[in-house]
DNA sequence: TTGAAAGCGCTAACAC
DNA sequence: GTGTTAGCGCTTTCAA
């Protein structure tokens, strides 16, 4: 930044005191410091407009007073709700937010290499769920580094971990269909199959299973669609779900669509096939965006605590960052709420 | 970050060199180091585990290769693209990017105070097309200090900074609405009386007009509902324009909703009262969010370049970090796209 | 109460 | 080619 600098000593020199003194008045060590020289720096510091060089400072003391935010896959709307959250807690308490994106374990590694070399305090990793190998982590804990991460399965119990609970989001959603009396009840699942594994799409569809299984249901295959969380792949399995008509299996007559995103494209698709919701069949799903509220039909969904899973990293962490190490590794898991709306309806014979 | 750190002294004592050998390894200026020399540099760094502190080097070099990211509410999905576009152009250029979210001046000004007390290169500013004051960054590109500002209204030429053609979206929904013979247009606008203005309110509106203004076209005062760029706003400006049914001036053939979000909300609303779109009623937007191809109808709609604004501005402040300065202050406008879909149809008495 | 001085880890003259 | 050394701006003993 241009400009000659404006340091300490001159601020000193202004004041006609030492630089130890106007460290000590700018640090709040008054308590030795005479009134009148205090003044005198305070008003030096005014005058010149004094700026302290936080880089100078984070040299000496060792701390940057910055934590490192890795995230596997930046593009995700969740990205906005989670940042909010880790910023309430942290700007308070006067933590600055370094941003990575990295898309692949390799990438992140490298990240946190960078990231160390600037000297962050600690890290919050945010992830899509995606069971990516971690023993970086692990080195990284032993290594005494604060840090806590969030949406991500590190079977580690060392290791600070934020989750949501997909199983039980899976489970009421499906629970909540069978109250209304379905029985003959689908799913579109996220990418269950994947490699590595991600854990909301695998839990879910357990939650979804298990829900089933307790009231000793079991459905076609037919009936299970694998997809992958998108539109595109809502739309599309949704089309599969439908040639199902002209098949001995038949309908069902509600589908667990296992996020919002597919969701919304569900209800296009069963819209464009001439069914309607929830009269002709119901629809479940998981996450709750902004845009949940206002599909035709509203959906009736599981909402994730997205911005409390950032403040509770923050919080974490924050207690990490101070009292030197993590204190009792939590793993804490969210539950979902359920949002009642309008895409689900008691089960009848058709209309 | 506990640990003894291993120092660059540490490195040259290792391998039996000078301190500056070792930067000059690192640092690339091999030209001046012997081989011998620099193979075993570069092996005590890897034995040692050397991690360079950037911190120590910033502060010689008076440079952190950080630009600070400051956004005026970061409550909003486009921070995402955005935030994307600049990475991809800043992190290969070697560039940090530290958030900080100031939802005021007040507090814009306090984290620029901050930023640059930690010593930023440089800034990027992103808004919500508010019409704040801006006297602190003309200050702040007075001093010298490299900057871009996206999305914001500011009167000021030599300040490099990154808009949308809002007027030219609007204008262009309406114009294919009038191309398709629809006359009677109403509009859905977005909070153009607030204060301080919000740029893309006011100008969407205006290219509203002036499509109409062109074809000589003048429409009653109803059909003009102001709102606030959320889906209940949408929703309840909806239902005021539905009251028109029973009012002389009757309803409007189509509508131009200021942004998508509103958009998914008068879909439903006229769902809820019986309207057909496109049938009974086209409508056309502003702002392609990932939903609007998926809402019943997908929405035709103007998409604004969001990601390309990021990539933009982190190019223009790039040139600012390395040539010393901002060569030319840029004024960028990029064009919105239309996305022509399932909303609107050709004009025809009620079918 | 105040100040002098020793670094924090690194780069970049400048000397050899 | 390689090494010595003077800072970068600040905090923090330690003396006075």
């Amino acid at each position: 930044m241009r400009r000659k600098l404006i340091t300490i000593r001159d601020v000193a020199e202004h004041a006609g005191v030492s630089v130890s003194t106007v460290s000590h008045v700018l640090n709040g060590n008054d308590h030795h410091v005479g009134a009148v020289k205090r003044e005198r720096v305070l008003a030096a510091v005014d005058k010149l407009g004094y700026r302290p060089n936080a880089i100078a400072r984070s040299m000496v003391k060792r701390k940057t007073a910055t934590v490192g935010l890795v995230w596997t896959e930046i593009d995700n709307p969740i990205f906005v709700p989670v940042i909010l959250g880790i910023e309430e807690v942290l700007r308070p308490a006067g933590y600055h937010i370094v941003l990575a994106s990295a898309p692949d374990v390799v990438q992140e590694i490298q990240a946190i290499e960078t990231l160390r070399s600037q000297q962050v305090d600690g890290f919050i990793f945010m992830s899509l769920s995606i069971c990516y190998p971690f023993d970086h982590l692990v080195r990284l804990n032993n290594e005494g580094v604060p840090f806590v991460v969030i949406n991500r399965c590190l079977d580690e119990s060392t290791i600070p971990q934020i989750l949501w609970d997909e199983r039980g989001a899976g489970y009421e959603a499906t629970q909540h269909l069978l109250s209304l009396g379905h029985t003959r009840i689908s799913t579109i699942s996220g990418p269950i199959h994947d490699s590595p594994p991600r854990r909301s799409a695998i839990e879910r569809h357990r939650g979804w299973q298990e829900a089933l299984h307790e009231h000793g249901i079991t459905v076609p295959p037919e009936w299970i669609q694998i997809s992958d969380y998108t539109y595109e792949g809502g739309y599309q399995a949704t089309q599969q779900l439908l040639e199902l008509r002209a098949h001995e299996c038949g309908l069902p007559s509600a589908i667990f669509v296992a996020n919002d995103v597919m969701a919304a494209s569900v209800l296009k698709a069963l819209y464009d096939a001439g069914l309607r919701v929830p009269q002709d069949i119901s629809v479940t799903t998981v996450g709750d965006s902004p845009f949940a509220a206002y599909t035709v039909p509203a959906l009736t969904t599981l909402s994730l605590p997205v911005q409390e899973a950032g403040r509770e990293a923050a919080q974490i962490l924050l207690e990490g960052l101070t009292h030197g190490k993590s204190t009792n590794a939590a793993k804490i898991t969210l539950k979902c709420r359920a949002q009642l709306r309008e895409s689900c309806s008691p089960y009848h014979t058709t209309t």
